[in-house]
DNA sequence: AAGCAAATCAGAACTATTCGCATTTGTGGG
DNA sequence: CCCACAAATGCGAATAGTTCTGATTTGCTT
């Protein structure tokens, strides 16, 4: 019984083949955020035959489980990321793509009480920042 | 000449039916935020012939001149707003659906000192507040 | 090892948005 | 004021991303 296997067992989730596998692929990736293509591009390259739609739904499966995270960046397709209980929000070169986590404790307060000044309770977040090079 | 062909002439583009009857739907919403689809049947509910397809061209060239901006809340979709030259965040109602719009300096400078730190220059940013009614 | 619910596959469906192309519509020049 | 011509539009088809459907397979329980 590996590691993954456990994760999916304390999850709730049947330990399957394709779930296994996607999980490794997310815990290896270089940068840690991929996209469902990007998922299903690697399954294909190493073996398996798993559809595009399994991977969308394992994806699913796993975010409501809590062990990945889901982003959408402005209008392109969703990527995931596995969630290490750290929270952090994220930067986007708009030149490489290159995607940096980070965290702001200061920023994770004005919101609270930004969302309390009118009124509402905040249950969640998202913020992208947008960047390039400083130099460029 | 209305206000509005004016606003057109100014921004460089021709004054045509559809843009003057968009830019009025726009202008005269109550909440001030839209989908291309609510436009479109604004269109239809009123009179015209206008297609879903000109309603999108015609919101990229509004955005790409300057008169409205267009926003990605999580993965619904786009929703566009006139741009009166204030710029500010949003926060979402997760009960009501209902857009509040806010302007934080102390966020901004953060943000900006956030991608300098990291080497990098901020070019644009996404805050969304995800929120509830606070007694609920 | 058998049974059964849960998971998967492939392909169709769906949502949001854009494209291609034939037709129509504004606009500046005469 | 009208004409010509580029620009804009309408419609339907195409695309991208994601979800659903229904028949088959797989993994947990005993």
């Amino acid at each position: 019984m590996t590691l993954e296997d456990q994760e999916l067992k304390k999850a709730g989730l049947k330990v399957t083949l394709p779930r296994v596998k996607i999980l490794q692929i997310l815990e290896n990736c270089s940068d840690r955020h991929m996209t469902a293509e990007d998922i299903y591009q690697a399954l294909r390259d190493s073996d398996g035959d798993v559809g595009i739609a399994t991977v969308y739904r394992v994806l699913t499966q796993f975010e409501a489980a809590g062990l990945v995270e889901r982003h959408n960046f402005d209008n392109g397709p969703a990527i995931y990321e596995i969630d290490r209980g750290e929270h952090h929000d994220h930067m986007v070169c708009t030149e490489t793509g290159k995607v940096i986590e980070f965290h702001d404790a200061e920023i994770e307060n004005l919101q609270e009480r930004i969302a309390a000044e009118k009124g509402y309770q905040l249950v969640g977040h998202s913020l992208v920042l947008y960047v390039k090079p400083k130099s460029s």
